[in-house]
DNA sequence: ATAATTTCCGAAAACGTTTTCGATAACTCC
DNA sequence: GGAGTTATCGAAAACGTTTTCGGAAATTAT
C-alpha cells in the first residue's frame, strides 16, 4: 500500500516530475499528448497530491480555524453552518475548537491553530475572556482574523455583530408597549460583551420610559441555562409578585421561565409577559410560544467567513486589509407570550 | 514579518539546524547548556514549528476527518460534541464536513479528506448514501475509519451504533403496555438504515402482541422534519380517526405532530399516545411532555472516537486492526404523552 | 540555406522539518 | 600513554510538491 506520487508517474512514462506536475496543472508548455497520457495515468493510479508537500510549498492550507465557546445550542450551531457551508463553497476546510467558555482553554487552542498555520481565524469569546493576549498575538503574526457575535471591542479586528443594545431596548419597549410596568431582567454573566449591552439596552429603555431602575429586578446567570431560567423565575415571583414582564438573555433562560410558570400555573401573558433573545427553534414549539428578537445565525456565519475570505485574499497578496465592522439587523417576533 | 524557523535560531545561535531541532524536541545527545540556550532563544522568538513541514516529515497531521449529514439538529451536535472533545484531549483536531444528506456532497467531502491525508475518518452517512465506491475507496486506501449512528452494514468498518430495531421494539411495547390498539409510525426514507431498523422494530412488535401489522398506519418522512410531523399528523386524524398511538422515527417529528394536536385540541394522550426517539432537548419542554426512546448521543461521539483512535495507533505501528462493531444501550423514556 | 521564433521538456532549488550516521573531542581506565 | 568509552555535534538525505530558468528540438520566416 504505497502512495502514489508525481514521481512514481514520472518514471513509468519515462518523464520528469517537472512535467508530470505540470501536466496536472494545466501549464500551457506541455504537449497536449503528454497531458492526456499523464491525466489518464494519474486517474488510473488515483493519485492525489500530498496536501502535506502542497501547503509546505504554497505556504497556505486552504483551512481556516473556528473558535466557539460551545455549540451545541442552536445559535451557535446555526452560525457554524454557515460558516463551513460557505467555506466548503470558496474551497476552505473547517477545523472547529469549542472553548466551553474557558479562557484557559481558548489559548491553547489559539496556539493550536497558529501552529497548525490555518489560513484564518474566526473567533467568539468566551465569557471569561479578558485577557487579551492570546488574541493578541493572532493580529501580531498578521494572521486573517475576525470575531463574530461574543466580541472584544478592543481588538482591532474585523467583526460581525448584532446591535445588542439596540435589540434589547426594542425588546423592552415592546414588552412596555404591550403594557408592562415592572420589568425585571435575567441577565448573562458580568464579562460578555453582549450580556452588557442587553442589559445597557434594558436599562436606559426604562428610563425613556420614565421607569425608574432599580438594580433589584436584575438577575445574572453563570451560566445561562435552562435551569437556570427556572431558578429565576421562582426567585423572582417570590421577590417581586407584582413583576408583569421578564426580558431574558437568551431563549434558553426564557424557556425555564415559562416551564416553571407552566408548572405552576402562573398565566403567561396574562399575569407576566416574557420575551426572550436569538429565536431558537424550541421558541416556537413551547406553550405558549415565545416571543423573541430574530437574531440572524445562519446570514451572522456566511457574512463572518466571507469577511474572513477577503482579509485572507488580500493577505496572500500582501495588500493591507483594513478591518470592517458589519452589523447584522435584528428584528422582534412577537408570539404568545407577550 | 518573516516566520521564525530552526534555520533562524541556528544561525543567531552558531550551531547546526539539527542540533536545535533535537534540543527543541529534548535529545539525549544535546548538552544541557545547548538546550537551554536553544529554548530560550526559541521561546524570546515565540517560534512554533512548521506543522507542514512536520506533516511532509512525520506523514501524519494529527487531524481527523469528520462527516456528518447535519448538525444543527440536537442529536448530531451532541455527538460532535463528544468527538471534539475527546479528540481535543488525545491531541487531535477535527474537521468537520457536512453532507446535508446529500451523496453527491459526501462523496466530494470524501475526496476532500483524503486529499487533505486526514489521520483517520469519522462518518454517519447521508440518507441517500446507497452507493458504497467512496466508502471503498477510504478503506482501500487503508486509511482507519469509523461509521457511527448511520452506517451501513456491507462495509467491512468499525461502527459505533444502537439497537434501533430493539430500541423501536421497546418503544412500541410501551405503547402497546399503556394500552395503544392501533398504532401508526412515521418512518424515515427508504434508504437509511436505521429508519428501516425502526420501521422492522415496529413490525416486529405488532405482530408479537397479536395485532395485525397494517402498511397504511405507516408514513414515509422525506426529509424527517418538525413541518412533516405536522402534516402527518393530519393526515393520521383524517385517514384513520381511530389510532391511539404514533411511534415517530425522531423527536422532531414527533414534537410537530404534538404541535399540531395541540392546535386542533386532540388530547394527549388520552386521545392519542406519541413517543419520540432520541431525547432532543425540546421534547421534555414542550406541553405534553415527550415520552421518546433516550439515544446516549455524546457517548456516542467519545466512543466513537475512541475507537477511531486504537485504529490510527494501529496503523501507525503498521498492524493490522479488525474492525470492532460497538452497541451502546439505549432506554425509554416515559413522560406525559404516553 | 540560415536566422528567428515557438514548442516542449527537465534540472535544480526551495519550502522546514526529522533522523540516521559518522565524526570529533573529551573523558575514563588500566 | 594508548585503548576504549562517552558526550556532543553536524552533514546529508528525505518527505512530495511547485516554479524558475535555461536548453534542445521543431517550426516558421527570411
Amino acid at each position: 500500500m504505497k502512495e502514489i506520487t508525481l514521481k512514481e508517474i514520472a518514471e513509468t512514462l519515462g518523464i520528469s516530475i517537472t512535467t508530470v506536475s505540470k501536466a496536472l496543472k494545466n501549464y500551457a508548455d506541455v504537449s497536449e499528448k503528454t497531458k492526456k497520457a499523464v491525466i489518464a495515468l494519474a486517474e488510473e493510479l488515483h493519485y492525489t497530491p500530498n496536501s502535506f508537500a502542497v501547503n509546505l510549498r504554497t505556504k497556505e492550507s486552504r483551512t481556516i480555524g473556528l473558535i466557539v465557546p460551545e455549540f451545541v445550542h442552536h445559535f451557535f450551531s446555526n452560525v457554524v453552518n454557515g460558516i463551513i457551508a460557505e467555506a466548503e463553497k470558496n474551497g476552505y476546510l473547517v477545523i472547529i475548537l469549542q472553548s466551553n467558555e474557558s479562557l484557559e482553554l481558548e489559548k491553547k487552542q489559539v496556539a493550536l491553530l497558529i501552529n497548525k498555520r490555518v489560513d484564518g481565524i474566526l473567533m467568539s469569546l468566551s465569557n471569561e475572556s479578558n485577557d487579551d493576549e492570546h488574541i493578541k498575538e493572532i493580529l501580531r503574526r498578521n494572521i486573517p482574523f475576525v470575531q463574530f457575535d461574543k466580541i472584544s471591542k478592543l481588538i482591532p479586528s474585523s467583526k460581525v455583530i448584532i446591535n445588542d443594545q439596540k435589540a434589547a431596548m426594542e425588546a423592552v419597549q415592546h414588552l412596555i408597549d404591550k403594557g408592562c410596568k415592572k420589568i425585571s431582567h435575567i441577565r448573562g454573566p458580568v464579562n460578555p460583551q453582549n450580556a452588557i449591552d442587553r442589559f445597557l439596552g434594558y436599562k436606559k429603555t426604562l428610563e425613556k420610559n420614565g421607569i425608574p431602575y432599580d438594580p433589584k429586578l436584575v438577575y445574572t446567570c453563570k451560566h445561562v441555562t435552562f435551569d437556570e431560567g427556572i431558578a429565576f423565575a421562582r426567585q423572582i415571583i417570590e421577590d417581586h409578585p407584582d413583576v408583569d414582564g421578564i426580558f431574558a438573555i437568551t431563549d434558553l433562560v426564557a424557556v425555564g421561565v415559562l416551564t416553571y410558570f407552566n408548572e405552576n400555573k402562573i398565566k403567561v401573558p396574562q399575569q407576566i409577559k416574557v420575551i426572550g433573545f436569538s429565536n431558537w427553534f424550541m421558541s416556537q414549539i413551547i406553550t405558549p410560544k415565545l416571543s423573541t428578537v430574530d437574531q440572524p445565525s445562519l446570514a451572522m456565519g456566511i457574512a463572518a467567513f466571507n469577511l474572513l475570505l477577503e482579509e485572507m485574499n488580500a493577505h496572500k497578496d500582501n495588500l493591507i486589509f483594513k478591518p470592517r465592522i458589519l452589523e447584522l439587523s435584528t428584528s422582534i417576533i412577537e408570539r404568545e407570550t407577550t
